[in-house]
DNA sequence: GATGAATGAGTGTTCATTCAT
DNA sequence: AATGAATGAACACTCATTCAT
């Protein structure tokens, strides 16, 4: 796993400056509410709720993330980052890429939940949000770490050939996506056996064959 | 593939009574007008975008539909309709279940893109949604067919025999929810091949073992 | 009661041009709808609602009066004929002026009910109907058979020297207005026994004095 | 007069906790402006108008009442409690129960205007006013000296015997409700007129009977 | 003439955002 | 810096009135 386990830039710099200890306290509490609450009550949740769930005021909010949209960036921006995170420690912990891949895709359920929001989006906030740097460079690391895991996998002969890291990134997606966002036993159940099959479809042996060629990392970015 | 080509009752009654022709006509305006402003602008899109899209007025919309959730459900009903009728006809004119299991998955991307409609929504509004008769008798018939095809194609041997009709089901819905709703040649390359990635994996052949045992329908009411 | 069995002009020409015998139907139950509705659902029900009691459509309803305010008018001048025929009955059968002044103020509760409408309306609409020709008509009539009762009554040595038919007017008006709508025993001896005490009050005897002098029916124009 | 002169708990809590001094402000202003415009164009005037009395936005007036019932009862609730202030400070002040009855009889037209609000609602919009905590409070409290004012008449030998505290508050409403509105000479002395008509008619002295027994103040509830 | 479908202006209410405390 | 009160634009929904059938 070599070749993945990659240069990162030892920090996360999400807000430019630096924050005052409890202001700081209040940005997570703040991010933790929203990501929370995206979920539980739907991309346009009342501001005032957030601030509820915070525990802040609806100033104190506001002072923090200038409108709803930047409250999304930095929610989006959060997930991402553990994804990331998540990813690169798989990659590094397991001795086999296919290993890393798989872990990859069945990560915890707070995230596959909230992961998705932009999927309930109206579409002009969507490109907003994509267009966020921060939001950029984070996806474009997901799509580097992810290339060398492709890559890797499928030079250790586990990940059928005819596949890129695009088409992997989409089904990762397509996972991310379907999973169940409350807690249900059963939902759960065909989660992990519809992730199963998936991962049967990708692994090496006798495949059908697929329209047009391997995606690449590039075309993550339509994504 | 005789067992699958069922007996279905000949129409699908959506609105209770008889509507003048133009008052009929009016309401199918509506519902197209409700499925694109639905996917295009949020389930949240505002009554008057809807009515005019529709070309009608908002007096004329919400005679006919007493609110908001309504007007959700026949075009959810709408959409379960098309659906139904479409793997219908792929079981009937498909001589082979796996092929018509092939075309079920993937259907025209008008209705791909509305129907994961409500993967988008608070939870209290599935709940009314999904608790509307129509909807449940939709729902119920989309089993019962999907039933057939999986055992149909388990007995041909095309389907590999430790999945059930609802973890084919649950794979449709995750399919139908992760196609793009726009035009985009390359998005929709990828969903094909994301797509045909889940097919080989449904394939009967060499494969790994699920977790738990085959998902039946009863299991496709969580979904 | 000679003075008082006055020249009424034979007939009640409500609407002015003679109608069709089912015409004539309809624009009865609408007008008797429109009643008990006003009452029951408040001055503010909906056309349609009024259409509905009617049995029939809203555009029948619109063919007969040109909107709410041509129908609340027609309301009024039903209740007002009905009272001045009630009046007149009491004028013309009673032989003592006070007993007919005490029939006048205690008649049937459905008109009860309904002629105090006009004290729950915005002033600009209360002006409006009052300068309907023939509200104002009726109302003209209604001061002068009052007139002619507390003449004859103050000639009888029965009602006190030092009030007016204003007075007596404004006090039918008063209890009128307080009068129950709905069937309710209690407050129907509530009712009653106010009337009695204000007809105590009225009556020729040991009296009080009163501010100002005698009301005459041309201060009745202002109720 | 010593009976009435009763124990009232010091303070009328309105608002359950304490406001900022400006809402308190506000909510004052709101509910002046609210009881004047029920009063000018009647109980169906638009929310925004009120506000624009008041001279706040209405997400202001919606802040402090959740919707027109919450505000109708706050008006309420305001006049009830003026009104039970006066009747106080009349059995407090007068040494004769009976000219305290007159007090309270004729009070300031703005409240006697306000007041009879109730009257033009619909039944059950007057059901749920009613059905109020606090109303019922004040109603009741209300019925209470009531009672003693009239005991104390009766007593004191001013007020005839045959009538209960049921038949007094009877015939306040009554006056009340026919009470003008607008400020207008004429109107206003045909109200004082009939208040000294029906004060007459409740003297002890030589008087007709009444039908019934005296109400008693349980029968107020339904007034 | 009767009907009820269509229209859209009007109003209640919510909520993002600003700003005085 | 935090708070939550104030604002008003935006949206859901109703209903008077018109008009095609």
């Amino acid at each position: 796993m070599a070749g993945v386990r990659a240069r990162h830039p030892g920090s996360v710099p999400s807000p430019p400056q630096r924050l005052r200890a409890d202001a700081q306290r209040n940005r997570d509490q703040i991010v933790a509410a929203a990501a929370r609450a995206f979920v539980e009550d739907g991309a346009d949740v009342p501001m005032d709720e957030v601030a509820r769930i915070a525990g802040v005021g609806v100033g104190t909010l506001y002072r923090r993330f200038a409108d709803r949209e930047s409250l999304m960036v930095a929610v989006l921006q959060h997930n991402l980052e553990s994804l990331l995170e998540k990813i690169r420690t798989a990659a590094e912990e397991e001795p086999r890429a296919w290993d890393a891949l798989v872990r990859s895709m069945s990560y915890s359920r707070e995230l596959r939940g909230s992961l998705p929001m932009t999927s309930t989006l109206p579409s002009n906030l969507v490109a907003a949000i994509r267009a966020d740097p921060a939001v950029r460079r984070l996806r474009h690391e997901l799509a580097e770490v992810t290339d060398r895991l492709v890559a890797a996998a499928q030079r250790e002969g586990t990940l059928r050939s005819d596949v890129g890291a695009g088409d992997v990134a989409q089904l990762f997606t397509l996972v991310y996506r379907a999973t169940p966002t409350t807690a249900d036993e059963m939902a759960d159940l065909g989660s992990q056996r519809a992730l199963a099959v998936i991962l049967d479809g990708l692994r090496t042996g006798d495949r059908g064959s697929l329209p047009g060629g391997p995606l690449d990392t590039g075309d993550l970015e339509r994504r």
